[in-house]
DNA sequence: TATGAATGAGATTTCATTCAT
DNA sequence: GATGAATGAAATCTCATTCAT
């Protein structure tokens, strides 16, 4: 996406060459001479456009996160209902790193446990995108989609490490073009997660678990009154 | 867990000089000399006992990770239904990693982004322990505790995900000592979880929303007739 | 002194940024970007000036040696007696050194143990000066000034090195804007360098230690004749 | 002097490869793989023994400042009157100074003029020195033998920039086996700098200048008593 | 003439690892 | 078995200097 035709600035190219590099072999044992190499740079030029080893690798992410989560900061806005929300800033998530799967091995494998990539830009703009999906439940909560006593944060970990987990797994088998993607699990997952966490409400109701043989009957008892809709079909 | 009472061994104390080391600053950043000094012993000695300082590493977790694994291995069998069995895993996880921070930060912040780490044999112990935890899962699918089309891979991976990223967190900001402890955090969790996948049991039936007024009626309807499982059609 | 009320040629402003910058730093750790950006200049221009930095450097003293010690070379032939004359190309040291502080820096504390400086133009010039001050001083050996016996380089270097000694000093200290002035030095100690030197002339005199008894009978001869006294004796 | 009949050790071996190199070359262009062939060993072992190529510059001077101002402070004490501790103080730094030329060499080229040098304990150790030469310069005015307004620390910069200019231009010459070593200039040197602040005491007498007429008398008068000697037969 | 951009050529420094004792 | 001492092998980073425009 936002492709440029241009021939690539050097500084581009050493950014992708750093991005490839890094996550194929992490951090600390890609060598700058290496990456001057795939970017057709000399190191003094690396030192140019970045101060420091640790520069470069933190200025990768910085434009990457940002531009994503700016443009999920656009769509939002859109969706009406949390549910739908945080679907799709947890699209946004799973297809930026699905499509960037040298981004997702940095952010996952060598970032997320480094102190210092805490204390980035880069990483504030994660945060950001990590706050808004914890506003969401917290919208989801008050607004008595989800259940009063849900705790947003034990949710927002199970959305974030879920995908995380999975593309953690997926990085270290060597990125198998596998059946499944991890799009198409999405709903499957979030399904679940909501499923555990709605209210179960739209007015004093029970939950009823009824034979089939009962169905018939129940049915014509619903058709006289209005039917209770199932908050479902708000989500697609 | 598993003290020994004798003094401990030099192979001991280096293997605890080294966990406390690399917890703290990565293996990286971490320096034999370093190990040998807070070891009591010399550089030389390290390499008697490890070949190789990523040989050091990795024993590490080895006979933790037995040990620990081994211990739920043997009480799992003793608890009857697969939510508990599940539960009873996670807790050992839990704890484990609650207990020895040392040791979660390792392996969650040094080792799980460690290609090297999944031919080892510290790995496959942990693995052993989530294989288990996917047999669980999959006897609650066979079983009928949870639906029939519930993807065991996927939930595997939001129990480990979840737990995975807390700790994570944790760990990132320093551990601290919060007012919920994340072995707090467990039930509420699995329970979502659980909520999420359990088979509405019982039988064809839907989930009503009525309204106050029609609850009288539907009572007494479902009392001539014994309640039939399962809401689950809901999902999917 | 020789200011240019012209607006600052980028030669000159080059110089002049490179003096401060070298005095401040030293030759090594200052830089030609650094240079480059205080003199507002691209560091190519710099190289279209001076082919290397070091030919920046010695450019540096060039003019102000010269201009300096030509200048006292037209003064030093109007003064009379080599005393005088001394003390007067010292104070055209002192003043240059002390009014051109960064200047004096470089000279003292770069240039003066550069070996090549010593091929260059601007230390001719200050050969030049410092030649005039060795003449001055054999001069004086001459003329019965000083001693028969005196040492001129020996004396020259008395002259030379303590200037030295106490300006490397004031740099070294940061410059402190003491109470006592190098210039105000100036004064006691040639008094002292010439008392240690000057031929006791006025024919035959002799410095006389006297038992006490003789003092009485000594003040009155000397009452009866007007002693001429040198001012000197008590410095100043 | 404390010449070890042992094989020097590797310590020893680096820092008199250091001290000529650093001595010819200056400490910036000197490099440590120089410096390590020079010493036959590894550049690594260079920094086992000193953390940094400062830190070997600074820890040259401190072993031979530290001994020859402490074998000087032995001294010192057992002579008697100012001149002669003065004299015995600048003849510890010249011969130092003649006899070592690569340390003088290193300390006046190199690191007279280097700031972090001042901080360093070597440099202390000349301090003391200099500050025992202050002492004397300070006895001698305070006993009388030398003039009641004379300035102390003036003197000092005289013997001390005196010695150090003459060593400073013996260095940048090639160190000439010249007729006259700086030794040889000693006193001649010194007795100028005493003769310029002596106090011409020995009881109350007066530097008189006469008339030529008067000479005559007072030759006479002299002749009949002892003339005063010059104290100068008591500096050797 | 002026410069932005690029780099060649090193220098310091770090450590895991070895080996004689 | 234990270690003190030594080092090979790099890796990062720095800058004076060049050159096309």
């Amino acid at each position: 996406m936002t492709e440029k035709s241009r021939p690539k600035s050097r500084k581009d190219r050493i950014m992708d060459a750093a991005l490839r590099i890094f996550a194929e072999k992490g951090f600390q044992n890609a060598t700058i001479t290496e990456i001057s190499k795939e970017a057709g740079v000399s190191e003094a030029t690396i030192y140019e456009y970045f101060g420091t080893k640790e520069d470069l690798l933190f200025a990768i992410p910085e434009k990457i996160s940002n531009d994503t989560f700016e443009a999920s900061a656009k769509v939002i806005p859109y969706i009406k209902g949390v549910e739908g929300k945080i679907r799709a800033i947890m699209l946004f998530f799973i297809e930026l790193y699905q499509s960037n799967p040298d981004y997702s091995a940095l952010v996952l494998l060598q970032l997320m446990s480094n102190k210092r990539f805490r204390q980035t830009p880069a990483h504030a703009a994660i945060r950001r995108s990590s706050h808004a999906l914890l506003d969401c439940i917290k919208e989801g909560i008050t607004d008595g989609t989800f259940k009063k006593d849900a705790n947003s944060y034990l949710i927002r970990s199970m959305l974030m490490g879920t995908v995380e987990h999975l593309f953690i797994h997926w990085h270290m088998q060597g990125r198998p073009k596998g059946k499944t993607s991890i799009t198409d699990l999405l709903d499957p997952f979030i399904e679940i997660v909501f499923d555990g966490i709605r209210e179960k409400k739209e007015s004093p109701c029970t939950t009823l678990y009824l034979k089939l043989e009962d169905a018939e009957a129940l049915g014509k008892l619903i058709q006289k009154k209005e039917g209770g809709t199932s908050s479902k079909d708000k989500n697609k």
